[in-house]
DNA sequence: TAGGCGTGGCT
DNA sequence: TAGCCAAGCCT
């Protein structure tokens, strides 16, 4: 695997499962097999082979992670973490798998599987909370191993233990190769509470009606009138808001006051570059 | 820093 | 059935 390869794979599985990404991945480096290949495409386009995965952002923010690696980097995913953790949708995890995977560095990658074999193991707590700490930081960079190849190992190990036999709900702990030091195992599987975030109301929910907006919006080929959209939603203001969002998020282009929306790249009219026609979100970037 | 951000399978 | 859950990032 290229680290364009290994970039897009980390981006695609932030919170969404490998059974799903698979296909979608499979396609998009078929298609995108460089940075700079994405850079040529449009945002439409990227959002489009994105389909279903969820959290459109992500493709919109691999669209400029590619750009800038195409412009900033001689179109090579950079190697060091504070170059790639600039990059956009690139944050303190996907720098560090990136590095580690993909160029052999050693890291901590603290994903949420990670986090929560650690705090079993080490702390004896049922999970992990928040953003990480400088005592997990501690915890991991005691137990990962100092040679750069072996902490790959680690880091990929610590990965997959946390994904499929440290589960967050049925821990397989009759099959876990670390269950005699495990401090959560010895005390019996406490339950300390400490609820990590409650559930958020997904029925009539802003992103409900955003989904539903952007899955019209990727079905077309051009602009759409704003009439068009309304019998998705039956709650005009809770629509309108949910539009206006996307276009602040740079997932919709729109013109002010024109009543047309369309995906980024495809802008209607003459056919030539339309600088003005840009979301109106980029006019203020 | 807590909350917003999609989607669909699983229990 | 209605939550719960899945390799985060950003503001």
């Amino acid at each position: 695997m290229s680290p364009w390869a290994i970039l897009v794979s980390e981006v695609m599985l932030a919170q969404t499962p490998v059974a799903r990404v698979v296909p979608v991945y499979e396609s998009w480096l078929d298609r995108w097999p460089t940075a700079p290949a994405l850079a040529a495409a449009t945002v439409a386009d990227a959002l489009r082979a994105w389909g279903r995965l969820g959290y459109p952002r992500r493709a919109v923010r691999l669209h400029q992670a590619a750009a800038a690696i195409t412009t900033q980097h001689a179109g090579q995913v950079p190697r060091s973490p504070a170059a790639l953790r600039a990059l956009p949708g690139i944050g303190e995890y996907t720098a560090a798998a990136v590095g580690s995977f993909a160029y052999g560095q050693r890291h901590l990658v603290l994903d949420t599987n990670v986090r929560r074999v650690l705090a079993r193991v080490v702390l004896g707590q049922p999970g992990s909370s928040g953003s990480v700490s400088a005592s997990e930081r501690r915890d991991a960079d005691r137990l990962a191993p100092t040679d750069p190849a072996q902490a790959v190992r680690w880091a990929a190990a610590s990965m997959e233990l946390g994904a499929l036999v440290c589960t967050q709900r049925s821990p397989r702990c009759a099959h876990c190769p670390v269950v005699s030091g495990c401090r959560w195992h010895l005390d019996g599987h406490p339950d300390l509470g400490a609820r990590p975030r409650l559930a958020q109301r997904w029925a009539g929910s802003d992103r409900q009606v955003r989904g539903l907006l952007l899955e019209a919006l990727r079905r077309e080929p051009g602009p759409v009138p704003g009439r068009a959209l309304t019998g998705l939603w039956d709650e005009p203001d809770q629509r309108d808001r949910a539009l206006a969002g996307l276009v602040t998020d740079g997932l919709v282009a729109t013109v002010p006051g024109s009543d047309l929306f369309w995906l980024p790249g495809e802008e209607p009219g003459t056919g030539r570059s339309p600088r003005g026609q840009r979301s109106v979100h980029a006019d203020h970037s």
